[in-house]
DNA sequence: TTTGATGCAAAGACTTTGCATGCTT
DNA sequence: AAGCATGCAAAGTCTTTGCATCAAA
Protein backbone atom coordinates (compact mmCIF):
# COMPACT_ATOMS: atom_id res chain seq x y z
CA UNK A 1 0.00 0.00 0.00
CA UNK A 2 0.97 3.49 -0.99
CA UNK A 3 2.07 5.81 1.70
CA UNK A 4 -0.83 8.37 0.52
CA UNK A 5 -3.05 5.86 0.91
CA UNK A 6 -1.99 4.55 4.18
CA UNK A 7 -1.65 8.48 5.40
CA UNK A 8 -5.18 8.67 4.45
CA UNK A 9 -6.34 5.39 6.14
CA UNK A 10 -5.32 6.80 9.18
CA UNK A 11 -6.29 10.49 9.60
CA UNK A 12 -9.84 9.37 8.63
CA UNK A 13 -9.67 7.21 11.87
CA UNK A 14 -8.21 10.14 13.59
CA UNK A 15 -4.56 9.24 13.76
CA UNK A 16 -1.55 10.82 13.55
CA UNK A 17 0.68 9.94 10.47
CA UNK A 18 3.82 8.62 11.62
CA UNK A 19 6.82 6.20 10.39
CA UNK A 20 6.43 3.76 13.01
CA UNK A 21 2.94 3.57 12.41
CA UNK A 22 3.37 3.15 8.44
CA UNK A 23 6.24 0.53 9.32
CA UNK A 24 3.92 -1.24 11.41
CA UNK A 25 1.05 -1.14 9.65
CA UNK A 26 2.43 -2.19 6.68
CA UNK A 27 4.32 -4.95 8.44
CA UNK A 28 1.56 -6.60 9.71
CA UNK A 29 -0.71 -6.30 6.44
CA UNK A 30 2.17 -8.18 4.36
CA UNK A 31 1.76 -11.24 6.32
CA UNK A 32 -0.91 -13.95 7.17
CA UNK A 33 1.12 -15.15 10.01
CA UNK A 34 -1.05 -13.43 12.44
CA UNK A 35 2.28 -12.08 14.28
CA UNK A 36 1.85 -11.49 17.84
CA UNK A 37 3.41 -8.18 19.25
CA UNK A 38 6.89 -9.73 20.26
CA UNK A 39 7.33 -11.07 16.21
CA UNK A 40 6.31 -7.31 14.66
CA UNK A 41 8.95 -6.11 17.51
CA UNK A 42 11.86 -8.79 16.38
CA UNK A 43 10.84 -8.41 12.58
CA UNK A 44 11.44 -4.38 13.20
CA UNK A 45 14.93 -5.04 15.17
CA UNK A 46 15.31 -2.00 17.34
CA UNK A 47 13.79 0.49 14.94
CA UNK A 48 11.51 1.31 17.74
CA UNK A 49 10.22 1.03 21.39
CA UNK A 50 8.52 -2.31 22.21
CA UNK A 51 5.35 -0.19 23.63
CA UNK A 52 5.43 1.57 20.64
CA UNK A 53 4.47 -1.50 18.98
CA UNK A 54 2.21 -1.98 22.21
CA UNK A 55 0.49 1.57 21.85
CA UNK A 56 0.52 1.65 18.14
CA UNK A 57 -1.57 -1.68 17.95
CA UNK A 58 -3.85 -0.85 20.37
CA UNK A 59 -4.50 2.26 18.63
CA UNK A 60 -5.18 0.60 15.21
CA UNK A 61 -7.60 -1.85 17.16
CA UNK A 62 -9.79 1.18 18.60
CA UNK A 63 -10.16 2.64 15.54
CA UNK A 64 -10.99 -0.70 13.57
CA UNK A 65 -7.64 -0.60 11.50
CA UNK A 66 -6.82 -4.32 13.07
CA UNK A 67 -8.63 -6.91 14.88
CA UNK A 68 -6.45 -8.41 17.87
CA UNK A 69 -7.34 -12.40 18.24
CA UNK A 70 -6.56 -12.54 22.36
CA UNK A 71 -5.01 -15.87 23.77
CA UNK A 72 -3.72 -16.75 20.69
CA UNK A 73 0.23 -17.00 21.06
CA UNK A 74 2.55 -19.53 22.44
CA UNK A 75 2.32 -17.94 26.27
CA UNK A 76 -1.23 -16.25 25.76
CA UNK A 77 -0.27 -13.50 23.91
CA UNK A 78 -2.59 -12.12 21.54
CA UNK A 79 -2.00 -11.85 17.79
CA UNK A 80 -2.89 -9.44 15.10
CA UNK A 81 -4.82 -9.27 12.03
CA UNK A 82 -4.88 -6.70 9.22
CA UNK A 83 -7.24 -8.25 7.32
CA UNK A 84 -10.53 -6.26 7.91
CA UNK A 85 -13.04 -8.58 5.11
CA UNK A 86 -15.06 -11.29 7.30
CA UNK A 87 -12.70 -13.90 7.32
CA UNK A 88 -12.42 -17.43 9.72
CA UNK A 89 -9.40 -18.67 11.90
CA UNK A 90 -8.35 -22.05 12.13
CA UNK A 91 -6.51 -22.19 15.53
CA UNK A 92 -4.70 -24.65 17.51
CA UNK A 93 -4.42 -23.63 20.51
CA UNK A 94 -1.57 -26.50 21.27
CA UNK A 95 1.03 -25.02 19.23
CA UNK A 96 -0.75 -21.70 19.43
CA UNK A 97 -1.14 -21.42 15.28
CA UNK A 98 -3.59 -19.68 13.95
CA UNK A 99 -4.30 -19.70 10.07
CA UNK A 100 -6.55 -18.16 7.72
CA UNK A 101 -9.82 -20.23 6.29
CA UNK A 102 -9.13 -19.11 2.64
CA UNK A 103 -11.41 -16.59 1.28
CA UNK A 104 -13.95 -18.41 -0.75
CA UNK A 105 -14.52 -21.04 1.72
CA UNK A 106 -14.57 -18.48 4.71
CA UNK A 107 -17.21 -16.11 2.42
CA UNK A 108 -19.05 -19.04 1.93
CA UNK A 109 -19.82 -19.37 5.17
CA UNK A 110 -20.39 -16.06 6.25
CA UNK A 111 -22.89 -15.61 3.18
CA UNK A 112 -25.14 -18.19 4.72
CA UNK A 113 -25.81 -16.26 7.86
CA UNK A 114 -28.71 -13.68 7.49
CA UNK A 115 -28.37 -10.09 7.60
CA UNK A 116 -32.37 -10.40 9.81
CA UNK A 117 -30.64 -12.60 11.86
CA UNK A 118 -28.01 -10.56 13.21
CA UNK A 119 -30.39 -7.52 13.52
CA UNK A 120 -32.43 -10.15 15.47
CA UNK A 121 -29.46 -10.69 17.92
CA UNK A 122 -28.73 -6.74 18.27
CA UNK A 123 -32.65 -5.62 19.00
CA UNK A 124 -33.11 -8.50 21.44
CA UNK A 125 -29.93 -8.07 23.29
CA UNK A 126 -29.58 -4.08 22.79
CA UNK A 127 -25.80 -4.67 21.15
CA UNK A 128 -24.83 -3.15 18.25
CA UNK A 129 -22.65 -5.66 16.41
CA UNK A 130 -19.38 -4.38 15.20
CA UNK A 131 -17.81 -7.18 14.25
CA UNK A 132 -18.74 -11.69 13.33
CA UNK A 133 -15.98 -13.50 14.48
CA UNK A 134 -16.09 -17.13 13.02
CA UNK A 135 -13.12 -18.73 14.73
CA UNK A 136 -12.48 -22.77 14.38
CA UNK A 137 -10.37 -23.85 17.18
CA UNK A 138 -9.31 -27.64 16.95
CA UNK A 139 -5.48 -29.34 15.87
CA UNK A 140 -4.08 -29.49 12.72
CA UNK A 141 -3.09 -33.26 11.44
CA UNK A 142 -0.42 -34.33 8.98
CA UNK A 143 -2.41 -36.96 7.66
CA UNK A 144 -5.81 -35.99 6.38
CA UNK A 145 -8.67 -38.14 6.94
CA UNK A 146 -12.17 -37.49 6.62
CA UNK B 1 -25.92 -31.58 38.36
CA UNK B 2 -25.82 -34.76 40.91
CA UNK B 3 -22.66 -35.91 42.22
CA UNK B 4 -23.17 -39.03 40.26
CA UNK B 5 -23.22 -37.48 37.07
CA UNK B 6 -20.97 -35.03 37.46
CA UNK B 7 -18.54 -37.61 38.32
CA UNK B 8 -19.08 -39.74 35.92
CA UNK B 9 -18.11 -36.36 33.38
CA UNK B 10 -14.64 -36.63 34.92
CA UNK B 11 -13.88 -40.35 34.78
CA UNK B 12 -15.07 -40.39 31.40
CA UNK B 13 -12.23 -37.95 30.49
CA UNK B 14 -9.79 -39.49 32.87
CA UNK B 15 -9.81 -36.39 35.25
CA UNK B 16 -10.36 -37.80 39.36
CA UNK B 17 -13.11 -36.75 41.02
CA UNK B 18 -12.28 -34.27 43.63
CA UNK B 19 -14.33 -31.81 46.07
CA UNK B 20 -12.95 -29.07 44.30
CA UNK B 21 -13.77 -30.17 40.58
CA UNK B 22 -17.17 -30.52 41.54
CA UNK B 23 -17.50 -27.33 43.52
CA UNK B 24 -15.50 -25.32 40.41
CA UNK B 25 -17.51 -27.26 37.74
CA UNK B 26 -20.77 -26.61 39.66
CA UNK B 27 -19.92 -22.81 40.63
CA UNK B 28 -19.31 -22.55 36.89
CA UNK B 29 -22.33 -24.46 35.28
CA UNK B 30 -24.78 -22.50 37.84
CA UNK B 31 -24.41 -19.39 35.88
CA UNK B 32 -24.28 -17.74 32.52
CA UNK B 33 -22.37 -14.88 33.29
CA UNK B 34 -18.65 -16.40 32.54
CA UNK B 35 -16.63 -15.39 35.37
CA UNK B 36 -13.15 -15.10 35.47
CA UNK B 37 -11.03 -16.89 37.64
CA UNK B 38 -10.76 -14.35 39.97
CA UNK B 39 -14.36 -14.04 40.18
CA UNK B 40 -14.89 -17.89 40.84
CA UNK B 41 -12.03 -17.33 43.05
CA UNK B 42 -13.62 -15.05 45.02
CA UNK B 43 -17.07 -16.78 45.27
CA UNK B 44 -15.18 -19.91 46.83
CA UNK B 45 -14.30 -17.67 49.63
CA UNK B 46 -10.89 -19.07 50.46
CA UNK B 47 -12.32 -22.89 50.09
CA UNK B 48 -9.16 -23.47 48.05
CA UNK B 49 -6.45 -22.20 46.25
CA UNK B 50 -5.75 -19.59 43.41
CA UNK B 51 -3.77 -21.95 42.10
CA UNK B 52 -6.38 -24.76 41.92
CA UNK B 53 -8.66 -22.71 39.98
CA UNK B 54 -6.16 -22.03 37.46
CA UNK B 55 -5.51 -25.43 37.02
CA UNK B 56 -8.51 -26.86 37.54
CA UNK B 57 -9.67 -25.36 35.07
CA UNK B 58 -7.10 -25.67 32.64
CA UNK B 59 -7.71 -29.17 33.02
CA UNK B 60 -11.04 -28.87 32.39
CA UNK B 61 -10.47 -27.05 28.98
CA UNK B 62 -7.68 -29.59 27.71
CA UNK B 63 -10.78 -32.01 28.19
CA UNK B 64 -13.13 -30.04 26.44
CA UNK B 65 -15.75 -29.64 29.73
CA UNK B 66 -15.09 -26.33 29.58
CA UNK B 67 -14.58 -23.28 26.91
CA UNK B 68 -11.97 -20.83 27.93
CA UNK B 69 -12.72 -16.94 26.31
CA UNK B 70 -9.19 -15.53 26.28
CA UNK B 71 -8.90 -11.54 26.89
CA UNK B 72 -12.22 -10.91 27.57
CA UNK B 73 -11.80 -10.03 31.13
CA UNK B 74 -11.02 -6.21 32.42
CA UNK B 75 -7.69 -6.21 32.14
CA UNK B 76 -7.29 -8.89 29.40
CA UNK B 77 -8.36 -11.75 32.14
CA UNK B 78 -9.78 -15.27 30.73
CA UNK B 79 -13.50 -15.99 30.68
CA UNK B 80 -14.97 -19.41 31.38
CA UNK B 81 -18.17 -20.98 29.98
CA UNK B 82 -19.49 -24.30 31.18
CA UNK B 83 -21.88 -24.52 28.56
CA UNK B 84 -21.13 -26.95 25.63
CA UNK B 85 -23.58 -26.45 23.37
CA UNK B 86 -22.60 -24.36 20.40
CA UNK B 87 -23.75 -20.92 20.94
CA UNK B 88 -22.63 -16.92 20.18
CA UNK B 89 -20.89 -14.82 22.81
CA UNK B 90 -21.92 -10.65 22.63
CA UNK B 91 -18.45 -9.44 23.66
CA UNK B 92 -18.06 -5.70 24.68
CA UNK B 93 -14.23 -4.79 25.13
CA UNK B 94 -15.13 -1.45 26.24
CA UNK B 95 -16.57 -3.17 29.93
CA UNK B 96 -15.56 -6.66 29.19
CA UNK B 97 -19.07 -7.95 29.57
CA UNK B 98 -19.97 -11.43 27.67
CA UNK B 99 -23.24 -12.29 27.09
CA UNK B 100 -24.79 -15.52 25.68
CA UNK B 101 -26.58 -15.08 22.67
CA UNK B 102 -30.26 -16.77 23.99
CA UNK B 103 -30.31 -20.27 22.51
CA UNK B 104 -32.65 -19.77 19.95
CA UNK B 105 -31.35 -17.19 17.84
CA UNK B 106 -27.68 -18.97 18.31
CA UNK B 107 -29.15 -22.23 16.99
CA UNK B 108 -30.43 -20.40 14.42
CA UNK B 109 -27.26 -18.75 13.16
CA UNK B 110 -25.37 -22.46 13.80
CA UNK B 111 -27.78 -24.24 11.21
CA UNK B 112 -27.19 -21.80 8.22
CA UNK B 113 -23.76 -23.35 8.38
CA UNK B 114 -24.06 -26.84 6.32
CA UNK B 115 -21.51 -29.51 7.89
CA UNK B 116 -20.31 -29.87 4.08
CA UNK B 117 -18.61 -26.11 4.30
CA UNK B 118 -16.85 -27.64 7.89
CA UNK B 119 -15.54 -29.99 6.20
CA UNK B 120 -14.46 -28.46 3.05
CA UNK B 121 -11.87 -26.12 5.29
CA UNK B 122 -10.91 -29.23 7.25
CA UNK B 123 -9.48 -31.25 4.53
CA UNK B 124 -8.04 -27.49 2.50
CA UNK B 125 -6.15 -27.08 5.85
CA UNK B 126 -5.65 -30.77 7.05
CA UNK B 127 -7.11 -29.12 10.28
CA UNK B 128 -9.37 -31.51 12.29
CA UNK B 129 -12.38 -28.88 13.64
CA UNK B 130 -13.19 -29.22 17.64
CA UNK B 131 -15.27 -26.55 17.97
CA UNK B 132 -16.95 -23.59 16.09
CA UNK B 133 -17.02 -20.23 18.34
CA UNK B 134 -19.14 -17.57 16.10
CA UNK B 135 -18.71 -14.66 18.80
CA UNK B 136 -20.19 -10.81 17.88
CA UNK B 137 -17.96 -7.61 19.16
CA UNK B 138 -20.11 -4.35 19.70
CA UNK B 139 -21.19 -2.42 22.25
CA UNK B 140 -24.58 -2.70 24.64
CA UNK B 141 -26.70 0.39 24.12
CA UNK B 142 -29.18 -0.29 26.48
CA UNK B 143 -29.15 -0.68 29.91
CA UNK B 144 -30.24 -4.50 29.17
CA UNK B 145 -28.23 -7.11 30.76
CA UNK B 146 -29.52 -10.33 29.46
C1' DT C 1 1.04 -47.98 46.30
C1' DT C 2 1.04 -45.07 42.56
C1' DT C 3 -0.34 -41.25 40.47
C1' DG C 4 -2.52 -37.18 40.23
C1' DA C 5 -4.46 -32.97 42.99
C1' DT C 6 -3.75 -29.11 46.09
C1' DG C 7 -1.58 -25.05 48.59
C1' DC C 8 1.64 -21.66 48.93
C1' DA C 9 4.82 -18.63 47.37
C1' DA C 10 7.90 -17.39 43.84
C1' DA C 11 8.72 -16.82 39.24
C1' DG C 12 7.31 -15.88 34.51
C1' DA C 13 4.96 -13.68 30.68
C1' DC C 14 2.45 -10.18 28.69
C1' DT C 15 0.93 -5.57 28.83
C1' DT C 16 0.30 -0.91 30.59
C1' DT C 17 1.89 3.43 32.42
C1' DG C 18 4.63 7.72 34.02
C1' DC C 19 7.42 10.95 32.50
C1' DA C 20 10.64 13.29 29.61
C1' DT C 21 11.52 14.24 24.79
C1' DG C 22 10.47 14.58 19.86
C1' DC C 23 7.45 15.02 16.04
C1' DT C 24 2.95 15.92 13.58
C1' DT C 25 -0.53 19.18 12.80
C1' DA D 1 2.53 26.30 19.86
C1' DA D 2 -0.38 22.47 21.21
C1' DG D 3 -1.08 17.91 21.50
C1' DC D 4 -0.19 13.41 20.31
C1' DA D 5 3.69 9.87 19.61
C1' DT D 6 7.79 7.66 21.26
C1' DG D 7 11.39 5.55 24.37
C1' DC D 8 12.72 3.73 28.50
C1' DA D 9 12.10 1.60 32.59
C1' DA D 10 9.13 0.47 36.27
C1' DA D 11 4.99 -1.23 37.71
C1' DG D 12 0.79 -3.98 37.14
C1' DT D 13 -1.98 -7.95 36.08
C1' DC D 14 -2.75 -12.44 34.90
C1' DT D 15 -0.99 -17.04 34.87
C1' DT D 16 2.24 -20.83 35.54
C1' DT D 17 5.43 -23.57 38.20
C1' DG D 18 8.36 -25.94 41.97
C1' DC D 19 7.89 -28.47 45.71
C1' DA D 20 5.97 -30.49 49.69
C1' DT D 21 1.78 -32.65 51.22
C1' DC D 22 -2.61 -34.96 50.64
C1' DA D 23 -6.16 -37.69 48.36
C1' DA D 24 -8.06 -40.69 44.65
C1' DA D 25 -7.62 -44.87 42.17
Amino acid sequence: MITETLDHLFTSRGLRCTSHRRTIYRALAATTAHPTVDELYQQLDGRMSLATVYNTLESFCKTGLVRKIPGSGENGSARYDATTDPHMHACDPMSGRVVDVPDELSRAVFEQIPKEQLEAIEKCLGFRIHDVRIDLTGEFVSARNN
